[in-house]
RNA sequence: GGAUUGGUAGUUCAGUUGGUUAGAAUACAUGCCUGUCACGCAUGGGGUCGCGGGUUCGAGUCCCGUCCAGUCCGCCA
């Protein structure tokens, strides 16, 4: 026997029992006549102790013990003559008569402590010791117990969890897919799926009413803190449903998995339009944990000379409370120069004071009186102490700017509290996005989702501008400024598949060699369905207030892609490329 | 593809205007210490200043290139 008990649940109660643990070394104290030893696993903390009086030759090996060697001891439990009220197992400790080291350790390129001195690369490329340390465990254990209790809550609606296949074929649309060449059919290619989203559809028609899966999904991108090659999703779809259907069905996970991880409940989710939120919190996900709404100044700043705001597309503002006095001139120009930024890309920030004193202070003083500024402050319930904040300019960039100064603001000023969770749906998404570039309509969620029945007729017959009108049947669950879940009503019908498909720009001949395993389920019965995926890493990370998603990911990559522990990608044997019939030629010519 | 921040001891970082032998904390090693739990005290070892080139009497510091890592934009149906 290893051990009869692990670090983390001996008590008070237990004292006077002979125990055997096993672990790893935290930590050593050394006092000479007296050795402590933190004897550590993924359960807790026990302090072994070591007497010299007692035990000479015991206590001298004690003294050798390095920082995680792996030992295994046995002894007796007992109340310890001074306490540690921050540790659970800090009334007791075990006098110790057996000491075995299982195994020696190197000392480890960083400390495995909660708070610990690593950097992120040695942390990934010594991973085996980063998930040592508890936050990295807690996380995992979170991840586990999310899975679990999503599993619990769709087997309780009546779901069947059904696996879906990870070799399949790659279509051009949507993310870059991860090939693999196939040894028995050369110069072909798998690829890996970046959502099971055709398999689903093709379950509905199988007649697999309730689907879902806790799946891996792959998509060639570039990654970011909350982005991987390979994630997580709760991907789920069900048939004869309405949207409400969908709305409430995993309205009610989302609140099922909140109260039996974190204990917390909601009432009903607020939900928004897609253009309302793009017009009042210029996002489609916005963060609904502070205000600033967006006030939209046309009317007031238009027509009056000032050709700033004259040759705008959009004057636009909102109001940050109680920051007049906080935001020196020298901080207002450090904000404006955040905004001029490439990445945000606005020509200026325009701000209005309006000062504890009731005066105005602002960027337009020169062009706009005391008592307009002030008109703009009452039209609009700033009080005193408020600072508007103006951009102006074409009407999507400038939303998109403004919303991005949003969320600056609200970083800067403390207002995106951990623990605080407003989830929203937003609803009605457009169904297509024109590109400039390609000069063609991409799908803005998926090319299966059903657009409104309202606009379909449209659909049918429209022109470019209708097209850019079409709304669709879809939705996103967003969970304070993060996209934690996107689904629609699919397309069931084979013919408004096809007309989808040529809005795309598929010839009849492509969408039939891409998709014509999907038409043609279509044709044989096919249910009204819908369905839902949720980012699983993602919800870990924002259920835990993170932003990044790695360490819910036991084994993640980094940002070039890598996996740095096994130092993949990396060359594969000669022989392996022949028997793919794989020729990297181009790669040694260049 | 682009913007930006960083790379100095095992680790996390400091290093002024270019100027003596590159520092701190922590970790590690040795010694002392019988109630520690961030133990304490003393001593010690530990550096290709990412790499290559340039400017200079002199480069961790300035310039050019390059590699690596982080964040963001593009991208992510």
């Amino acid at each position: 026997m290893y051990r009869n008990h692990n670090c983390g649940e001996l008590r008070i109660s237990d004292v006077g029992r002979d125990v055997i643990l096993a672990g790893w070394v935290q930590k050593g104290r050394d006092l000479g006549g007296l050795t402590f030893v933190d004897l550590r696993d993924r359960y807790g903390i026990t302090q072994l102790v070591f007497n010299m009086d007692e035990n000479a030759e015991l206590c001298t090996k004690a003294r050798k013990l390095g920082r995680e060697f792996v030992i295994q001891i046995q002894g007796k439990v007992r109340e310890r003559s001074s306490k540690n009220p921050q540790r659970s197992t800090g009334d007791i400790e075990i006098e110790v008569r057996h000491l075995e080291i299982l195994n020696a350790a190197l000392v480890p390129p960083f400390t495995i402590e909660d708070q610990t001195d690593g950097g992120d690369d040695l942390r990934m490329k010594y991973r085996y010791l980063d998930i040592r340390r508890s936050p990295v465990q807690n996380n995992l254990i979170f991840r586990s117990k999310l899975a679990l209790e999503t599993r619990k809550y769709l087997d309780s609606k009546g779901f069947i969890e059904i696996e879906t296949p990870f070799l399949i074929k790659s279509t051009p649309e949507g993310a870059r897919d991860f090939v693999v060449p196939s040894r028995l059919n050369p110069h072909q290619f798998y690829a890996l799926p970046q959502s099971p989203q055709t398999f689903k559809q093709i379950l509905m028609v199988a007649g697999m009413d309730k689907y879902f899966q806790i799946v891996k999904c792959f998509r060639d991108e570039d990654l970011r803190a909350d982005r991987q090659p390979e994630f997580t999703q709760i991907d789920c779809e069900m048939a004869f449903v309405h949207i409400d259907d969908i709305l409430d069905m995993f309205e009610g996970l989302t609140r099922h998995l909140f109260k039996h991880t974190l204990g917390l409940e909601f009432g009903d989710f607020p939900r928004m339009s897609y253009d309302d939120a793009v017009k009042y919190y210029g996002s489609d996900k916005p963060d609904l944990r502070f205000d600033m709404k967006f006030v939209e100044l046309d009317d007031l700043a238009k027509g009056t000379g000032f050709s700033v705001f004259d040759d705008s597309e959009l004057v636009v503002g909102f109001c940050a409370k109680n920051l007049a006095e906080t935001y020196s001139n020298k901080d207002l120009k450090e904000l404006t120069e955040w905004v001029q930024r490439p990445q945000i890309g606005a020509k200026g920030l325009v701000y209005v004071k309006y000062q504890e004193d009731g005066s105005i202070k602002s960027t337009i003083g020169k062009f706009f009186s005391d008592e307009t500024l002030q008109t703009w402050a009452y039209q609009n319930g700033f009080a005193k102490g408020d600072i508007l904040f103006i951009l102006s300019g074409e009407t999507e960039k400038t939303r998109k700017q403004l919303g991005e100064l949003r969320l600056e603001i609200a970083r800067r000023e403390g207002l995106m509290k951990a623990g605080d969770f407003k989830p929203l749906w937003v609803l009605d998404f457009p169904l297509l996005e024109w590109d400039e570039e390609a000069q063609r309509f991409f799908a803005m969620h998926h090319p299966f989702t059903s657009p409104k029945k309202a606009d379909i007729p449209k659909m049918m017959s429209g022109d470019h501008d209708t097209m850019k009108k079409l709304k669709a049947d879809a939705y996103d669950l967003v969970i304070n400024g993060s996209e934690i879940g996107g689904g629609s009503i699919r397309i069931h019908d084979k013919d408004l598949q096809s007309k989808n498909f040529d809005l795309l720009g598929f010839t009849k001949e492509e969408a039939e060699a891409q998709f014509g395993f999907l038409l043609g389920a279509f044709e044989y019965g096919a249910p009204p369905h819908g369905g839902i995926a949720f980012g699983f890493d993602r919800l870990c990370a924002v259920m835990n207030g993170q932003s990044s998603i790695r360490d819910f990911i036991a084994f993640p990559k980094n940002n070039q892609g890598r996996d740095m522990m096994i130092d993949a990608p990396s060359d594969i044997h000669p022989l392996q490329l022949k028997e793919l019939n794989i020729d990297l030629a181009s790669k040694h010519n260049k």
